[in-house]
RNA sequence: GCCCCCAUCGUCCAGCGGUCCAGGACUCCGCUCUUUCAAGGCGGCAACAGGGGUUCGAAUCCCCUUGGGGGCACCA
């Protein structure tokens, strides 16, 4: 099996175009197979290398390795249409000459105003074929002669173009429903029928997996095969993902591209899993599988024909148990430079020390590994009180004296270590009469500046001491 | 307008003619654990789009309707 993903970098990677590019690489690493990544830059105006970059990055990120294509090389060549375009000359070039293709002398601006007047009349708004009847001699000659002209794809009609997808089984479209589509431009440049058609033959790809998008443009891309005398590819369409009104996932449901969800602090293999139960179900009641699983069971005869849509909030709890699962050292690794970058400096080795030890606390608690800075930000910087948290706790009755309390029994603590600090409080609590909640809540807030924190004795323990005592102390001041 | 695709809880999936008054997960709502917030445990709400067939029997097969989606460029 030898399957690819061909983005064209016109845009950054795209969440759906993540999806497309991890169905090929389960499928081809489920079958022991080569992925190939091609670069589809056919589009010069619109390509540009800060995409093509964004989405390897992307790929990369999400750990979806390939055997051959842009960056890594193979035995074709560039993997980059930019680079082929000498090649699908060649072929449109064969293809003009044994007649399956013909140049058209119609304007870009004649086309236009034609499609759009068919359209108004109700008329299917593809090309009306009318240069295909030109004689082929005077046509040669035209073109010798300098003539501008695009080549078109002479459709074979009457007849019927059928194929045989993984997915949606037997395919079959009218010939008259294709209109006869321009392979080259009539600066020379191949279109993306021509371009992509070419290459899956000429880099030997036995599986075509992309998005439901192409499915009526895949009898163009057998016609090409056919016109060289090729076989074509088996196709899989896969079903497009919806955004949550049922359309086609796009920019207007927010930002889409791979990076944001990166950013926004979601982990490489929480996005794999998700990703890979849109459209297709490992069985079992288990939704979190791993990778390897997941290339073990994967097949693409139980990828499902129907579109998904894309729940932010499943895959937000995904994250999640991702993150719980992670090993602890792994966890703190990966928040310091979160948290430096929300310190704006790096972490002393105290303070790593401190954020390490309350690391596995924050880790049951967290979604996103962007929220993480803003729980454990009271370990470093200066306190800041929430105001809503300092109204509901601080105003109690028994504030001042559990902050008065805890002041002294931290003092006594001998060993600083939570279980110390925990038996200290109880006991303060006791002699006191005084409810956990009502309580160790005050201290919460004079210690973390809100409410809602990581457990509190370990807290304590990781803020130290003289801190804890000086924050209690200005919290106490502060009540008045 | 034409071509094509799709149709089980709000969402993602299980179901591939009887074991389904339909199962799991997310969300939501209770309860529980608890120093807060989470996490966890327990429980709950919630679906076979409609209509015809086929069959002893249909969520499962066929047809129609309806609904949704995609495509119809010298973009990809």
């Amino acid at each position: 099996m030898r399957a690819r993903f061909a983005p064209s970098p016109t845009g950054f990677l795209h969440i759906g175009n993540a999806r497309t590019a991890l169905f090929n690489w389960l499928a081809v690493r489920n079958a022991g197979g080569e992925f190939i990544v091609r670069s589809d830059d056919t589009d010069t105006a619109r390509s540009t290398a800060e995409f093509a970059q964004d989405i390897l990055d992307g790929l990369r990120w999400l750990g979806l390795d390939w055997d051959e294509g842009v960056e890594v090389g193979g035995p074709h060549g560039s993997y980059r249409q930019s680079d082929r375009f000498d090649r699908y000359r060649e072929v449109a070039e064969s293809l003009t000459a044994a007649g399956t293709a013909y140049p058209c002398f119609c304007k870009a601006e004649e086309l236009d105003e034609r499609r759009k007047k068919a359209r108004d009349e109700g008329k299917p708004p593809g090309y009306d074929g009318r240069c295909r009847t030109i004689d082929s001699d005077e046509a040669a000659t035209r073109v010798a002669a300098g003539e501008s002209a695009s080549l078109r794809l002479a459709v074979p009609r009457p007849g019927a173009t059928t194929f045989r997808d993984v997915v949606r089984e037997d395919m079959s479209f009218d010939n008259e429903t294709i209109d006869d589509f321009v392979i080259l431009r009539s600066d020379g440049s191949p279109t993306y029928h021509l371009a992509s058609s070419v290459d899956d033959i000429d880099y030997g790809i036995t599986h075509v997996i992309r998005g439901e998008d192409l499915l009526s443009s895949t009898p163009k891309h057998i016609l090409i095969a056919q016109g060289m005398g090729a076989e074509s590819p088996t196709y899989v369409h896969l079903s497009l993902l919806m955004g949550p009104d049922g359309s086609k996932l796009s920019k207007r449901h927010g930002d889409t591209s791979l990076h944001a969800y990166r950013n926004a602090g979601f982990v490489a293999d929480a996005v794999v899993n998700y990703l890979s139960l849109l459209g297709w179900s490992p069985g079992g009641d288990d939704d979190i599988i791993s990778r390897d699983d997941a290339v073990a069971r994967f097949s693409l005869d139980d990828v499902l024909k129907n579109p998904a849509v894309f729940d932010p909030q499943k895959l937000e709890w995904m994250n999640g148990a991702y993150i719980r699962a992670m090993d602890p050292e792994g966890f703190a690794a990966s928040l310091q430079p979160l948290v430096e970058a929300d310190l704006e400096r790096p972490l002393e080795v105290a303070e790593m020390a401190a954020l390490t030890q309350l690391a596995p606390l924050v880790q049951e608690r967290t979604k996103l590994l962007t929220e993480v800075a803003p729980q454990v930000r009271f370990l470093f910087g200066d306190l800041v009180y929430d105001d809503k948290s300092w109204n509901k706790v601080m105003t109690t009755p028994e504030a001042r004296s559990a902050l008065g309390g805890a002041a002294a029994a931290l003092s006594d603590v001998e060993d600083w270590s939570a279980p110390a600090i925990e038996e200290a409080l109880r006991a303060m609590l006791g002699s006191l009469e005084l409810s956990a909640r009502k309580g160790l809540q005050p201290i919460r807030v004079a210690v973390t500046g809100s409410s809602v924190s990581p457990p509190l004795f370990e807290s304590l323990e990781g803020l130290g001491r003289e801190q804890s005592l000086e924050r209690i102390r200005v919290a106490s001041e502060r009540i008045g």
